[in-house]
DNA sequence: ATAAATACGACAATAAATATCGTATTTATC
DNA sequence: GATAAATACGATATTTATTGTCGTATTTAT
């Protein structure tokens, strides 16, 4: 409840080990895996959707790897999120909007305001800033 | 993901419900559990720990039900979590501490600020505010 | 005595998150 | 050109946590 998923930790360690490299050349997923103790198709699988959002760049081949994007500097954790996971919300009736018992809900004004609050949280935290 | 479960969905329905009933007699779990189409020995269970808490007065035998005690006029919604749910942490490393990735972890730091951020919105909420 | 209510432990079902597998594609290097 | 090291990605399996159910005991108003 109220938990960070593995993919917003995997994807915050990587970010941050890819951003705390010397090297030049394109980090591939599995020094991340290893070093971490990720498992590597998972890894993969998130990083892969960082680099379709253009967050990470993709090089493919041997030497091949990611490496940090320019539009990450202005990344909030809140877009982090919703690239990974889609739409946010503290309860599926904000996000899906099929709940049957919204008729009759006498939470959903707090319920809402809970969530902004939270929401703005996360939209003040840029990831530039937590690595 | 950050997902407010039912648990807290139902109590929060339930402390609302009781609070607006202008009758003076308790309120029964069935009725609670019919209006707001919850499954009543599940309502029932979330209703006997907050009763265990003092949060709300039980009274046993026919006509009984649930009443309201003062206690829950200066209940936070950290605390109504924490009661339900256990201690509140947006990652088990904050509340299990056997992590075994937390010797190499990268990202502790920033993810201590972020849960004391999202515990401090959580903490500034009364219940007797949103009901 | 009866029936309407809470109390509570054990278990089952469901859904969501996490992890794995298989295969295809790209590309640097020999 | 062949090879190997890397990403790409859909399908599926596993695990875990949440949600829900069942059975039985206890309390108490009528």
């Amino acid at each position: 409840m109220l938990k960070l998923s593995k993919t917003i930790e995997y994807a915050l360690m990587s970010i941050n080990h890819i951003n705390q490299c010397d090297e030049d050349g394109p980090i591939p997923v599995k020094k991340i895996s290893i070093k971490h103790n990720i498992p590597f198709e998972l890894l993969a699988k998130i990083l892969q959707k960082l680099s379709k959002a253009d967050i990470l760049k993709a090089i493919q081949g041997p030497k091949g790897g990611y490496q940090l994007n320019n539009k990450y500097k202005n990344l909030t954790l809140i877009q982090l999120i919703e690239i990974l996971e889609g739409p946010f919300g503290i309860t599926d009736c904000l996000t899906d909007h099929n709940c049957e018992q919204i008729s009759r809900c006498n939470i959903i004004n707090p319920i809402e305001k809970i969530n902004s609050q939270v929401y703005q949280v996360f939209n003040q935290i840029k990831i530039n800033e937590i690595t």
